[in-house]
DNA sequence: TTTGGTATGTTATAATGTATCAATTGTGCT
DNA sequence: AGCACAATTGATACATTATAACATACCAAA
């Protein structure tokens, strides 16, 4: 993500903040800005060091949770079950509001890519899914592999 | 799950371990036991409780995880990364062998059911699939929600 | 200026999971 | 039976991830 880009996802992020009626805090800003500039996913406790190199200021990992809580309520972040780790949520790209994400999650160098499906899409490939009569509630799905460039390091 | 299924899932079991060379103990059988009785999911504290109220004996909180990652290694138990709880994966029902599994987790009840999708059905879904090239090594997806039951319930 | 909501700091603790090494058990072999 | 060997389990310590509870700081509106 190059400096511009940035930017002004950093102020799409403020704009989101404030129309929830929210701050868009230095911390927030920080800790989102290390999540946008990376493209691994990182655990609170990772983000509590990289919060200490780059800002020569540091943070509570108490604070990094209910950051990345408050940044989740305002899907701002999304959390990698299969990972216990965090990764910023791309609101650049256009996307249907129920849209799901499908996370590509990489074993060999972490790097997560980001896919999305609509729910029809869904519903289609699970049939049974009606007679089941369960109502879904879920934004996202993980996968866990190889990427190319390692695939392709490996062989 | 009644008596004789039960019998006759956990000798399937047995088979199993013996056909990886290795052993289906007394602690091994019981833990399978547990969560092939219950329809929720159990993290490994859950099951040291439960270990012990049924069998007035007992086992460790390491054993028990060797003994799930042991029955996870040869497919007989689950771990749901949304929960961080394990289920029995059911033998009994019939799958090819790369089939991927949708467990569908209640919010409420915390039942799990398990729909079974094939991978083709999976790649047609996902068509940037390919083309980012990425391996799936995943063979389960997981969806919170509401149930049938529970959402009759609530309304 | 005081009051109410938002945000952060601090400490303690819960929940989940791994590392290590010793002890035990079982199985096959002689 | 006695022995060697691998598989399994026990026990302790520790690492990682996460929440609870309560105090304090900040800031804007009444």
């Amino acid at each position: 993500m190059n400096k511009q880009r940035l930017t002004s996802t950093l102020n799409k992020a403020k704009q989101v903040c404030l129309e929830h009626g929210r701050k868009f805090t230095i911390q927030r800003k920080q800790i989102l800005q290390i999540l946008l500039t990376t493209d691994v996913s990182l655990s609170a406790y990772e983000l509590v060091s990289c919060y200490k190199l780059r800002t020569s200021s540091s943070v509570s990992v108490m604070s990094v949770y209910r950051i990345l809580r408050f940044l989740e309520s305002v899907n701002l972040v999304r959390r990698l079950n299969s990972a216990n780790k965090y990764i910023a949520y791309d609101t650049g790209r256009e996307r249907c509001k129920d849209d799901l994400s499908l996370f590509l999650i990489c074993r060999h160098c972490q790097k997560v890519e980001t896919l999305t499906v609509s729910q029809s899409d869904v519903a289609t490939l699970f049939p049974h899914f009606a007679e089941v009569g369960f109502t879904s509630q879920t934004t996202q799905f993980e996968m866990l592999g190889v990427c190319n460039e390692c695939q392709a390091k490996i062989a």
